[in-house]
DNA sequence: CAGTAG
DNA sequence: TGGCCTTACTG
DNA sequence: GCCA
């Protein structure tokens, strides 16, 4: 075996899942004496075992200590009488089991998941964050991913624990043995806000270990912006990088419009706002760039070529490795280097050292200059068509569009997407949105004055030209069946009579519940077919769906992850609070609907500030 | 449920 | 070796 | 692709 993978691995085994080990022992022995649950006598701290959930909740009894426990002394000040009280509390006081037995306590504790995207979730209920040995106080706060109001909850060193279980006994946090790195007071995180100034983790500490218990009396919880900025930043490296808007500031050049006159009103704003999501991110030391930029591209270029070709699995290898890699402080040269990264592996280690010694990579020019590569972009681009379609033609020999259209089973929908393919694929005018709009909006208010016509998507975050023209519809105080009912009916019909839309490509019209309708629309003396999505909205709802029909696709995203962090849910209906999620997101209770009529409102109650819609390019 | 869009 | 993954809608 |  090579030995640096195995140094590698070694380096991963951080102390903190043999701390678990300790704990296990400590748990066990003396079974007589103490009471456990079920679940404990499951191996509740294999938490490496392949199987684990990402994040389960384990119950388990702390045999109170014998001899050594003593509740609190007069010297001990109220935030130990808060360290003891809870410990002391159990769930038996909500009706549980433990009440039982004054010897046992019961703590329910959440187990997180060392990958940081998987990260801890602090809860307002989270008694006590516990984190690895390794990390300091920066690096925690980064993994705890929330700036929701920690400042009252202790944060003490993984020891502390082991060494309560060890010595029976509950031991006091202020004992430096148990200081976090970077912190003055376990109990008071915001008194050690210098946090810039707390010197970095050790390499090896990448995976945060953040334990959280459960059962603390109710904490309120007030929103900061942080959380957001978090949110869009985890969506981000899941999305693209476009590296030449983050170089120099310029789009791509692929993405220049030749009617582009000057430069795009957005772009600079783009670029700033992209900076200091980014920044926001990076340690603060003043450096702008981060050092493996050009890296950081090239492999991102890989996961999409990957992504293309249908390689799911390569491609989340290679994003991952982007992630890490914009952690990184220093240049990353040599393979030795990379290997050292979690979540770079031999293959792309390789590749990095190729992309430093060379400034390109052979695999990626080659699959660039690939014949097939390139007509599976084009393929791609149909109405109607994706990956699956799109290989499946590449393989009964298809090449070009023309041949699709004369010799390759087209659906409708996709016989009209290869017939308008270019002007499906070209940009759309402001101007011209706007006309289309006017033109439906002219249309809805002879069927009923009460209708109402929104620009939504890139024509709303103020866009100079927008890849298809969305329309939210609605009316006040109206149901969606209503709504339907003037379009299908009346609204939809005379828009076809007039010449105006030209094709259906996906018309809800056997569920009931369908609320919307994508097509193609021109307008008069034209010749461009445009892609024209509707989306009807009942009057409750418009406010998410405004949000929703806006987006972008990232903001979308970021918000969502956001709400899910909230313990809410925010789709185009609405934003919902006690979701129940089970076993990997999947959920339980639907929620109950907090709002969706306002859009602001959805933003406040979600923490997050209020972006007017061209602030929502990311 | 697969495929697609966002 | 097998798991890794955002959500909703349509046909 | 990476990782346990």
């Amino acid at each position: 075996m090579n030995p640096l993978a195995a140094q590698k691995r070694r380096v991963q085994k951080t102390q903190f899942f043999q701390d678990l080990d300790k704990l296990d022992q400590y748990m066990h022995d003396d079974s007589d004496d103490t009471v456990h649950t079920s679940e404990v006598q499951q191996p509740s701290f294999a938490l490496h075992e392949p199987s684990r959930p990402k994040k389960r909740t384990e119950t388990f009894n702390i045999r109170r200590p014998r001899t050594a426990y003593r509740p609190p002394s007069t010297e001990t000040s109220a935030n130990n009488r808060v360290n003891e009280r809870d410990l002391v509390s159990t769930k038996g006081k909500e009706g549980g089991p433990a009440s039982s037995g004054a010897k046992n306590i019961q703590r329910t504790y959440l187990f997180l998941h060392p990958e940081p995207e998987f990260g801890p979730l602090f809860d307002k209920d989270t008694s006590y964050i516990i984190v690895d040995d390794k990390l300091d106080l920066k690096e925690a706060l980064k993994d705890l991913r929330t700036s929701a109001d920690v400042s009252k909850t202790p944060m003490v060193r993984m020891r502390w624990l082991v060494d309560c279980f060890r010595d029976h006994t509950v031991h006091d946090m202020r004992s430096s043995l148990f200081r976090v790195r970077g912190m003055k007071d376990p109990f008071c995180i915001l008194d050690n806000e210098d946090v810039q100034a707390v010197a970095p983790a050790p390499k090896d500490a990448k995976s945060a270990m953040v334990m959280c218990a459960f059962n603390r009396p109710k904490l309120e919880r007030p929103m900061t912006q942080d959380d957001f900025a978090q949110a869009i930043d985890f969506v981000q490296k899941v999305g693209l990088l476009d590296y030449q808007q983050f170089v120099d500031g310029e789009s791509a050049s692929e993405e220049v419009q030749p009617g582009r006159i000057g430069k795009k009103p957005e772009s600079a704003e783009c670029f700033n706002s992209r900076l200091q999501d980014f920044l926001c991110k990076e340690k603060n030391d003043g450096s702008s760039t981060n050092p493996n930029l050009q890296t950081m591209y090239i492999l991102q270029q890989l996961a999409i070529y990957y992504e293309r070709v249908g390689d799911k699995w390569r491609n989340l290898g290679y994003r991952k490795a982007v992630t890490a890699l914009r952690y990184q402080q220093t240049p990353v040269r040599t393979k030795q280097d990379a290997l050292l990264i979690r979540g770079i592996g031999e293959s792309i280690a390789d590749k990095i050292e190729e992309i430093s010694t060379t400034g390109h990579l052979r695999k990626l020019e080659m699959a660039k200059a690939d014949p097939h590569e390139q007509c599976l972009i084009i393929f791609m681009g149909i109405y109607g068509a994706g990956l699956k379609q799109a290989r499946r033609w590449l393989s009964q020999g298809h090449r070009t569009l023309e041949g699709l259209l004369y010799n390759a089973e087209l659906t409708p929908n996709q016989k009209i997407g290869v017939e308008h393919y270019e002007h499906f694929q070209a940009r759309i005018p402001r101007e011209e949105v706007r006309r289309h709009a006017a033109i439906v909006g002219e249309v809805l208010s002879s069927v009923d004055p009460g209708l109402q016509v929104i620009i939504g998507g890139s024509y709303r975050r103020g866009k100079a030209d927008c890849g298809d023209i969305d329309l939210l519809i609605t009316k006040a105080d109206a149901s969606l069946d209503h709504i339907r009912k003037l379009m299908t009916q009346f609204a939809i019909p005379e828009l076809k009579k007039r010449g105006f839309l030209k094709a259906e490509l996906s018309v809800s019209q056997s569920h009931d519940n369908g609320s919307k309708w994508h097509g193609a629309s021109v307008l008069p003396n034209s010749s461009a077919w445009r892609r024209l999505d509707m989306l009807y909205v009942p009057w409750d709802e418009r406010g998410a769906a405004m949000i929703y029909f806006t987006g972008n696709d990232i903001f979308n995203r970021s918000v969502r992850l956001l709400a899910s962090w909230r313990g809410m849910r925010l789709n185009q209906h609405g934003l919902y609070e006690n979701v129940m999620r089970g076993r990997g997101r999947t959920k339980i209770t639907e929620g109950k609907v907090l709002e969706g009529k306002d859009e602001k409102k959805i933003f406040e109650l979600l923490g997050v500030p209020w972006r007017p819609p061209e602030h929502r390019n990311l």
